[in-house]
DNA sequence: TATGAATGAGGGTTCATTCAT
DNA sequence: CATGAATGAACCCTCATTCAT
């Protein structure tokens, strides 16, 4: 291939990372290889070791960035909403669309490098998301909304649906729920409320 | 090295069964490699290839019948069960004891094989298992127990909690929920009743 | 399986034989495995070691066989002709035919094991049948009716040509030639002749 | 081990190709392997798919390119002769030549990937020397220097020989006949003249 | 005479990573 | 900043052969 016109790092480092997040999520992480992500971005094999320590260090970086842009807007979104019911809501589908959106960031991920592989960062998300989920929850029961339930546990299981809605993105990407039925079967269980 | 003391077919298939799951759980798909399987399992490499035609059929067969042994508990477990509430708590106890005490199962798999890996047995097996919780939902809102929700989606709902369950195992198996909170969760709802 | 009706040591040499034959043509030397063998003979991959000493011993008895099968064939046939011209059309087309028909014989061979498999005998073979063909242009010239010529060398290309076509049959199966067109162009050549 | 001075990815390419056919020649095909090989051309054994998709590709190179060579020198040392028993003469000498000179080539090839390896080349290959050859012999006819004969044939047959003589490398190598004496018999034939 | 489970060296191939240019 | 040829350990899998039964 001749000479590209001269890039500047910072762009090459995000064509790197967009031809990854290409590659993994075709391929899964074991099966994706280095040429294959050198192509999709149009960079040399060497050129790849210049922005990214190694395989590992490329992938991390993806998850990592899907992860902070996530929290982010979680906060944003939660940022000025009041109402419990509602907040709990907005958490459900802001996190469901974001995966449903950016469903490649699941499908990067196996259980390569000994489960070490990018765990810590993701134990954090998930802890600091909890957070989030248990802080909305005793709002709602501090202001007689939510019945005394058990706060962390209840978070644990909400952020667990929509984990497992992740899982089904990738093995039954046709029967996703929706999720208004999601914050509906949450907020209000399944049994039937004596005046309705 | 001299032959083994001669065994049986069936008794070296299973012998490869449980070693290929030590293995595979301890490692993931890709890590995981046949002659580590056949050192655990005391058998030849080659011996592998004598009940498995390819790592992948080894794996598989793991996955199938892990599978196949929960269907076959759940459907035990739910016979003698009238009461929906119960059987909906019965239903989410069962799935999230298995998966904890087999916790291997979920360990093994990965993304290889560009995704056909294992994926027809496990749809059918998640479309079975949403089925037997949409019959209960149904009997549970005729009976009028149940409010009338969309059957379906709580129904993927509920087994999408499970799942993400599944998925905590792997990232954060020390910050589990308890199935009886799941089931509390599920069956009341976060907002509270009117007469409590 | 189950245990057939005992078979005598004969038979079942011969049976291996014959599905030796079958699985060596069909597949070649080298991808032909005793498995494969064992199956289209009926019979135990370790019943194959009671009567033969391994894969090459296996293949070398039926080349042997084969070789001297035509040998005698042959032989006989040249018996009882006197006519030199006729001999050497005789030797052509018996040849030719058993070749044509026994096509299996020629897929059997490789070039494994270093050259040696199977060369001795093929050598062998290959001196006597020219020695045969010496005698007939010797006799023939001695007659008068073969012109004076290098009987050794005449004797080489002939035979050449005879295996030229065994070498057609693996290449060109469809464009072999007729082994009258052969006599006559061996015996006559291409030159025209004055008086026609 | 540390790199190798820097060679230039054509340079390899033939150092490979020669280190193949060095080594296919010496063991065969199926006993040749891709170790020997990287070890004979003094590259590493990743460096040998860099040139070559697997060890078939590598081979067909090797055959394809031999076949394309002989062409050649057949096609340009026919050029010029108009004399079609000269003609006849220079096509045996030329190819008997080669394949001599050349024997490596015959030695490479085995009947392994049923059959259909490289066979496709090599039977263009034939085809288009066949059609040589009955160009001249057709030639000689309409000079009424050859006798009428079946054209296609004669032309099989003589290639046959050739062929033979091919065969004759491997198993005979101290037995091969002489191109002259093959065109004097070929041209001749065995049967006397009137007129000598 | 017969079985077939077991062996294990060795084959082809892949791919993350390096480094001379 | 960038290249891409080169490396070589490690992978999955095959198969001739053995031997306890």
């Amino acid at each position: 291939m001749v000479h590209m016109n001269k890039r500047s790092g910072i762009e090459s480092r995000k064509r790197i990372l967009d031809a990854a997040m290409k590659v993994f999520s075709g391929h899964g992480y074991a099966k994706a290889n280095m040429r294959m992500i050198a192509k999709a971005a149009d960079i040399s094999i060497g050129g790849l070791y210049l922005y990214f320590r190694n395989k590992e260090d490329l992938c991390f970086t993806l998850i990592k960035n899907r992860l902070d842009d996530l929290a982010g807007r979680t906060r944003e979104a939660l940022g000025d909403i009041d109402d419990p019911a509602e907040a709990i809501g907005k958490f459900i589908s802001i996190h469901i669309k974001y995966v449903k959106k950016h469903r490649e960031l699941i499908l990067v991920q196996g259980r390569e490098h000994g489960f070490a592989f990018g765990i810590e960062i993701k134990k954090k998300f998930f802890r600091s998301q909890r957070k989030l989920l248990e802080d909305i929850i005793r709002k709602g029961i501090k202001a007689g909304v939510f019945r005394k339930c058990d706060v962390e546990e209840s978070a644990k299981i909400i952020f667990g649906a929509i984990r497992g809605f992740v899982l089904s993105i990738v093995v039954e990407p046709d029967s996703l729920f929706l999720p208004e039925e999601c914050s509906n079967l949450i907020l209000n269980g399944l049994v039937r409320r004596n005046n309705k």
